[in-house]
DNA sequence: TTCTTTCATTGACAGCGGAAAATAAGAGCC
DNA sequence: GGCTCTTATTTTCCGCTGTCAATGAAAGAA
């Protein structure tokens, strides 16, 4: 027996096989008729498929647990067995590292965050390293092996090429992040943009789970969202996408920080919500918890910047719903924590400039930490893994 | 031999094959060694694709001509025999049909144009089946049949059951168009919103062929966007996609006839062209064309409408392009007439509010009369034709 | 003529996924 | 318990696709 672990594959290559696999691990335990009817498979196709992945263990069957019918044969369930194999998964943030060790189903089992002094690229590499080999010496007690980073950051990242282009918030341009990573940690390195990559979890295991056109638009410091087409997240020709915090919703409105005016982040930003209460009130506001405070104090002129704050966000969502048509827009992010004070402005906005049937679409919200969007970095690791498709190698 | 050509089908049912065959339509005679580049394919493999479609006429050998390469055998080129098959294109507008008879490689054979008197469903269908009528009778002359026809109306379309689900122009609400055009003109028939069908027309054979991220967004009566993202034509999840008519381009901007202000249809619309002159000037200016033609006299106060009409429009490209990060966006439509008017605020507007590397994106523009709409209905009849996908035959 | 180079074709072959038949595993009934 | 009914899964072919490696074909060059 081997000791590395680190070449170890995915026997399943077919694009068939790799989608029961995603199926049955994105809708919890499958019988195999219903996994084939999901996937528009036989069920001969998915006896066949989920033979080698019973036998790697990545697959097992589960218990039959539950009413079963009353008539036939039971099905045997078979459900992806997390405890086969380890991802790390690392969001990129202006302050911090938030890493989380996951299973192969993409749950938390560990989750740490390390604050971040520098943001230059040799700074954020030590520390990533740093706190990989943390997790990685944690994850011996698990008894199965990491077989992946992935790593979110904000900005231009070209995913194939696991480089970042150009990230604003750190001050990044043409880092080839993956390759250096893989060296620094040994292991294979997935790297995406962050909004993209909570979609990916989204997609697999939130509000997105058998959608194949919806939305992810995050609220907090900046504006971002992840785009859903056809299936596919869409990353876009030049590794720009989803800048719906630089879509103009009021041309009069206040400068942002791209060199234009009225961006949806100008006016729904944290910096700019904080800065505009400000102004509004006199009082030096330190921080968004800070602003919030105010508001559900009552403080004069603090709600009216969150109203409008909220009219952007609507507007901007029924943009993407114009443009795009989802079946569902699910808005998350630390600005949630402030949701109470703009729900109503978003949904009205949305509701008067969606057109025609794109007003169907279904607008909700989802409160989800840093450590998901962790999460959504292990998964595109679990992507990279079983689409078999590393580009980046530790070797 | 049978006289019915009604029930001939393509000969190459596998992905492989009609996606070569598609490669060959889009690019012009190409040899089997690029023709397998293009598609991701082995040599082999187009050999045994074109063998069938080379026996039915499908595609022919074409003459080499051209400068050869010194050494080696000389490659022979495959092209579609546009003269093997004929299609119909058909578009609907508001006070005409406009329909073109072409051949399989999508050229232009014959075009006429009928006025048309009633909207209402039956008479449109009258009005189109004697079109199409016309046009058989004339395919006759051409000696080959006539395999297809394709409608294209602005709305909402259900492409996949043939069916208009509302249509704000035409004042329609879920008719049933693919069958009744089936039955009344024997032909197979596929409906799509005149935008989208325009766009496959452009990922064919015009500015969007072998991209694979573009838009095509056309200003004329109407502001519409076709948008194709990791190759394939948007189509939304409620049939409704590329709405960038109700962009929301200035929330204190004028009321629009979707209940909504500022969108940019109700600024750079033709119908709010000709009524902010008509405010501006006093003049009772009667359509675009005199609205263009007193822009061009100079007279006082025209130009500013063109120039807010033309920031509208660039506004809101620069929002496809924020948001999908397309390679390109081919700015169309009878608007165009107008373009030396505001070809400049759009360019600005667009760079202005274009983030990032989305700014990078090609904007063009491509003046495309109503036939190259009806070429882009008989397009997607081709497509329907090659991919053996008719919803909607004529028994 | 013969060699070299490049394009195209052929034939063997592996593997995928489907259809249909066979098998498995209950529950109910006698 | 044995039989039957029903549904889930597996097995057994089987056709088909696309690749590989080898071969053929068609020039120009030596």
């Amino acid at each position: 027996m081997r000791s590395t672990s680190r070449t170890e594959t995915f026997p399943a290559h077919t694009p068939a096989a790799s989608q029961i696999f995603t199926t049955v691990l994105s809708h919890g335990p499958l019988t195999r008729l219903e996994a084939a009817r999901r996937a528009g498979l036989s069920a001969a196709a998915v006896t066949k498929a989920v033979r080698p992945l019973l036998a790697d263990g990545y697959l097992v069957e589960a218990a039959d647990e539950g009413a079963r019918p009353a008539l036939g044969r039971p099905a045997s369930l078979v459900r992806v067995d997390g405890g086969r194999a380890l991802f790390i998964g690392v969001k990129v943030t202006g302050g911090e590292l938030i890493g989380v060790l996951t299973d192969l189903c993409c749950r938390i089992r560990l989750a740490r965050r390390v604050p971040l002094t520098d943001r230059a690229t040799r700074a954020v590499l030590a520390s990533t390293a740093e706190l990989a080999h943390e997790l990685l010496v944690e994850a011996e007690d698990f008894g199965a092996p990491v077989l992946g980073l992935g790593v979110a950051v904000s900005g231009e990242v070209d995913r194939a090429e696991g480089a970042v282009r150009y990230s604003p918030f750190l001050d990044w341009r043409d880092v080839p992040l993956a390759e250096l990573a893989a060296t620094t940690t040994g292991l294979p390195v997935t790297v995406e943009n962050d909004v993209r990559a909570l979609t990916v979890a989204e997609q697999w295991f939130g509000a997105g789970a058998g959608l194949s056109d919806f939305a992810v638009v995050t609220v907090g410091a900046g504006i971002g969202c992840g785009l859903v087409v056809n299936g596919r997240v869409v990353a876009g020709a030049h590794g720009v996408a989803g800048e719906i915090g630089h879509v103009t919703v009021d041309p009069a409105g206040p400068p942002c920080h791209c060199g234009n005016r009225g961006c949806v982040e100008a006016i729904a930003g944290e910096a700019a919500i904080v800065s505009r209460i400000r102004e509004a009130t006199g009082i030096p506001v330190a921080d968004a918890t800070e602003a919030v405070r105010l508001a559900h104090q009552g403080v004069a002129g603090v709600r009216e910047v969150y109203a409008r704050a909220g009219e952007a966000i609507g507007r901007g969502i029924a943009t993407v719903a114009n443009l795009l048509g989802p079946e569902r827009v699910i808005i998350s992010g630390e600005g949630l924590a402030a949701y109470d004070l703009f729900a109503e402005q978003i949904r009205d906005a949305f509701t008067a400039a969606a057109f025609g049937s794109a007003a169907r679409c279904d607008v909700q919200t989802r409160p989800l930490p840093f450590e998901e969007w962790a999460r959504g970095a292990a998964a595109t690791a679990i992507q990279s893994f079983i689409s078999s498709d590393h580009p980046h190698l530790s070797r």
